[in-house]
DNA sequence: CGCCATTTTGAAGGTTTTCAATGTCAGTGG
DNA sequence: CCACTGACATTGAAAACCTTCAAAATGGCG
């Protein structure tokens, strides 16, 4: 398994007020916290910046950290031994991800473009805690929404062919969007086809076959290839 | 879509110390509470009996209630608007389930055997957080545990052929009944095959070609149909 | 403008599904 | 005791869908 070096130590800032001010807070795991508690809060988050297809943590490294997502994307992904990738998320700002009950990750945390987290260490996390039920109440509103994400890929991998992958995905973007307030059409695809195919468990020619054929349908249009709008989404919907 | 009606009232118990008493506490959510905060906790808990097939709730139902399995299985599976089914996990004593952040079930929980659960309030689960802290952070362990382990099938879907799914699936039942306790070789298998296709994505036929093979290659004996016997653990791990 | 990576399209091949038939096994009744 | 039944599981052959291999098209960037 190749797993390359990753640059431990970024350049990071920190001050008691950057919590408060933080845009993506009410998207995010801190959001129940009351504005008083978030700026002891603020002092235990780090803010990292990561390049494009830079790694954040490599799964098997030692999880010592949780991180959040406050701009940017980062893709999560499972090594095979052979070499063979899954994607298992692509996550937007708000999102949160590391492994909270493993000492070691279980996944790859890669950037895709540019990327703000903030980073959390876990023991930390564990003695605000104690004195701040809403954080924890926070942490499990947040995961079990993960949970139930995941849980309709399963779905996804398990029932649909190529089209309904590939609509459901399309659609999925769109509403993840929404959910931050970004617009919801057009819709930009910050990720490869490759990306995509290791996410719907498809082949980049199958991914491209099947927006070809959406295409074809009218159900979408390509801005660029990275750029879609859609102009059905009933069509993209499961019937 | 077409949903049986469910019994909404089943036959309970509950009593303060029957928590105290509880065998697989251990490897349950409540396990993190103290001794002396159990015995409040077992008043909030019910213990509901299901048999064979019963339905424990319903995707779509409001969700009020979150749920521990104590003795049997349990299959959780979601059902697609043209009657498709795709199995979301088997469950085992110890294992909960239901919905904490939603006000609706996001799948179906059905009886495999007869099988026992500890019932609770969302609410009382809420109300008894603030005042216990280490039941949010026993949730929150459970719900991450449950979290990498749908993030592992994520992997099986997307990128495993049939012999491998199988295979895998074979190794995981067999680590989760060591997990609890009970003899990991030969295993029971208590769902039918169709569960089993509707669980790895496959169709009963491609299950049942993939159990000959590995029996085939030795890598496993079929002591009945529901008993499985391990030769080579090795063979059923991925190279 | 030309290069190179990425994406799209085409055709052949392979794995799983579908459709159909046979086999297994526990339960029932003659 | 054994044949019958019905549900479940296995096996076989053809068809479908996705992958693989190959080639052409696109698009960003020096």
């Amino acid at each position: 398994m190749m797993l390359q070096k990753v640059n431990k130590d970024k350049p990071t800032s920190t001050n008691s007020s950057r919590c408060l001010n933080c845009k993506i807070r009410s998207h995010s795991f801190c959001r129940a916290m009351k504005e008083e508690d978030i700026e002891d809060f603020s002092c235990i988050s780090l803010e990292k910046i990561f390049k494009n297809k830079e790694n954040i943590f490599l799964q098997e490294d030692v999880a010592n950290n949780l991180f959040n997502v406050t701009s940017g994307n980062v893709k999560i992904y499972k090594l095979l031994n052979d070499g063979r990738i899954q994607i298992i998320g692509f996550l937007y700002p708000g999102d949160f991800f590391g492994s909270y009950n493993n000492n070691k990750y279980n996944y790859c945390a890669e950037a895709i473009g540019e990327v703000k987290v903030c980073s959390f260490l876990k023991s930390d996390i564990n003695l605000f805690i104690e004195k701040n039920i809403m954080l924890a109440k926070g942490l499990l509103h947040q995961t079990s929404h993960e949970l139930n994400l995941v849980q309709d890929r399963i779905k996804v991998l398990g029932k649909l062919d190529s089209i309904e992958r590939m609509s459901t995905f399309i659609l999925n973007v769109s509403e993840q969007r929404a959910r931050i307030g970004w617009q919801n059409n057009p819709i930009s695809l910050p990720m490869t086809r490759q990306d995509i195919a290791d996410y719907l468990g498809l082949t980049i020619e199958t991914v491209s076959r099947s927006i070809s054929e959406l295409k074809k349908r009218s159900i979408i249009k390509l801005i660029n290839k990275k750029q879609i709008f859609i102009n059905e989404f009933d069509q993209l919907r499961l019937e």
